[in-house]
DNA sequence: GTATTATTGTCTCAAAGTGAGACATTAGCT
DNA sequence: AGCTAATGTCTCACTTTGAGACAATAATAC
């Protein structure tokens, strides 16, 4: 948070990131929310003077969940006028025990470069921001309502992870190193909203040889055991198996 | 141009824009030309404070190209710290008669948001900008050397072009409204870089429903004349071929 | 007029990819 | 030991695609 108006802040610029993650067989994103009005949003940030903006990004993404190297992919650019709403930020600012007047640049028009991540949801730990009291996971299809056009960043967010579904190795970067098929199978479905054919799905992901099998696992559930699959990408994996 | 530093113009952000065109079956892009440094740029702008980024878009290229209603796509945002060059905008700004002095913040660092706009190379007429001396078509692969990241801005535009070919409707964009299949093919290859099959082309073409086919014309040529067809788009054809 | 020629529209056939289901295998349970 | 249900694989029909062949035809040549 800048001390004043002639912040190291790239004024009317700011980001926005819509963090997806996968638990329960669902997809989930990391939402903000502001206690004292109930607000929630997506986490965000801005870009300093001398930062490149994809640093801006991942700084912010380190801060709120710990994580570095993670996928992290612009998706559009958010400019109209409609999006930026000086009262609610003057609201949240009041409410969070700021003075509006001290940091007028907030209640500016603001020009948003928007980002989505996919990371593992477990090993994360959330840390909330200095404006936010809390920060949590939510179910992509059980958001509440989203302050500016938060809701639609999310659905843009969406609709470009389902278009780049093949080139996204979306398994690689929502689940743990290693997986079965059917979990892999969950994240496309949880992502493109509807059900895969089991044996069609099976058969064009080990196609893609990108598909490490490993000595069979996952005893603790029932009957037939299913191998686990890591992703094979440029590591030599050691193991006998 | 705005007359002094209080601009009413964003600091730190603007536009660049791609303008394709098809012509002597290469694909084209506008560029302009600062005659007196010989350098060579997109043709890009700045966004007014009350104005959507959309907006300030469209509206630098219809000052450019007398166009409205373009097709007009936006693609990524540059803002890594490397692409700003302060000297080489002084040095414009030098060579085109204005002291930099009075436009501090155009020296400044600059995050870019660029667009692509597909038009019909015929029936445009260029205009040059306050800075540039002209503007003019160049061949997508034979390009001069462009400031800053400009380069790289059109490679992104291609790869982003070909990605989305099969929804951008290029043919209804690049082409007039009436045109062969043949033409419609070139328009294909000259995106993609490589060749079509002829057969397989014209199959998946009509496929698509969205074409309609009118009375045979273009007999100027030779040999046997081909149809013309045009978009078939919520437009109703009244004519009776 | 008639033949020639190159281009166009269409069809055919094989190869590859996809949807849908069947089959055999097997780990845990009874 | 037998049963159950999930898993890995295979089969078959259907669709899509690559590659080429064929017939139709408008301008030119004679």
């Amino acid at each position: 948070m800048p001390s004043d108006s002639s912040a190291p802040y790239l004024p009317h610029l700011a980001y926005d990131s819509v963090i997806f993650g996968f638990a329960e067989g669902r997809l989930k994103i990391l939402i903000m929310e502001y206690h004292r009005t109930k607000w929630f949003a997506l986490p965000g940030g801005f870009v300093r003077a001398d930062e490149a903006l994809d640093d801006a990004v991942r700084r912010g993404l380190e801060e709120r969940t710990g994580l570095a190297d993670v996928y992290l992919r612009q998706f559009h650019t958010f400019g109209s006028m409609e999006r930026s709403d000086g009262k609610a930020m003057r609201t949240i600012l009041q409410m969070s025990g700021y003075a509006p007047e001290e940091q007028p640049w907030l209640m500016d028009r603001f020009v948003s470069v928007a980002y989505y991540a996919l990371i593992d949801y477990h090993g994360v730990e959330l840390q909330p921001d200095a404006l936010s009291d809390s920060i949590a996971w939510y179910d992509v299809d059980e958001l509440p309502p989203l302050l500016f056009d938060h809701t639609r960043i999310v659905e843009r967010a969406l609709e470009t992870l389902r278009q780049n579904l093949e080139s996204n190795l979306v398994g690689k970067n929502l689940l743990p190193t290693r997986f079965t098929m059917k979990e892999l199978q969950h994240v496309y479905e949880a992502i493109l909203g509807k059900e895969l054919r089991r044996s069609t799905f099976q058969r064009k992901m080990l196609a893609t040889g990108l598909l490490r099998r490993h000595q069979k696992l996952r005893e603790g559930k029932a009957h037939k055991a299913p191998y686990l699959y890591s992703f094979a990408l440029e590591e030599v994996d050691t193991e006998t198996g």
